[in-house]
DNA sequence: CTGGATCCAGACGGATACTG
DNA sequence: CAGTATCCGTCTGGATCCAG
């Protein structure tokens, strides 16, 4: 396992190594799925759809797909009628948690800052 | 301090707090611009953008701005010729380090785990 | 109940060229 | 040097309807 060498070679190099899991975790309804799933433990999909508010069942989908995929969320089926599925997060969903806590303490202690300073802007308003 | 209520009247109960501290640091730009500024202190437009590689100056200066609205990062410029402008991070910005040092630890501990669970995957294929 | 299939809209970002 | 101005492609997500 020496990587010892100090010349790397790739040309294009790696300007933000956090970059790949941003992919994984933040979009419009990835965070909210995980952060309900994470709080609530199993859920059936009807219950994930219904907690989550506004959601489509196609997107719920989607994103329960990608989330299964990645290993960050387990789907179980239950071949009855009607049929039933639950969904729940995996140990390696759970070892988000220092990651949604560290997010949840910055919201708490700086986002105020954040609208105070949005409101207070005067430059050329981007957007 | 007694929210003790245990109903709430909200309409649209808020899903998940985190969202929209998710939407102001996680696109496709600012998370590498933020992790740079933070990495190299204060640093020229021109700089900036070669650092980062591929973007184009049009959106480094949509998400600068974009940051700048926000009070996470700070702009300076100086009326010489030819023109200099300065980006760097102000304390609000730089009181995400808890935020991006947990990112980084859980992508170096367990995104190898996410890439063999993807390869594993043999189920319906997303996107 | 749990989705799949379609179609569609809007946002974000890329390519290119130009300017104070 | 540090952006602006245009144009355009892609992709996520929303709406609606349908099916096992």
């Amino acid at each position: 396992m020496d990587s010892t060498d100090a010349i790397t070679v790739v040309d294009a190099p790696v300007v933000c190594r956090i970059s790949p899991t941003v992919d994984l975790l933040f979009s419009r309804w990835t965070t909210p799925i995980l952060w309900t799933l994470h709080r609530s433990g199993r859920l059936r999909f009807g219950e994930l759809e219904r907690r989550l508010g506004t959601i489509t069942p196609k997107v719920l989908t989607e994103r329960l797909r990608q989330l299964e995929r990645d290993g960050l969320v387990r789907r179980q089926y239950f071949p009855e009628v009607p049929p039933r599925v639950e969904y729940e997060i995996t140990d390696l969903g759970e070892s988000l948690s220092p990651v949604f806590a560290a997010l949840a303490d910055w919201t708490d202690d700086h986002l105020p800052a954040v609208e105070q300073a949005r409101s207070a802007y005067n430059g050329p308003l981007p957007r």
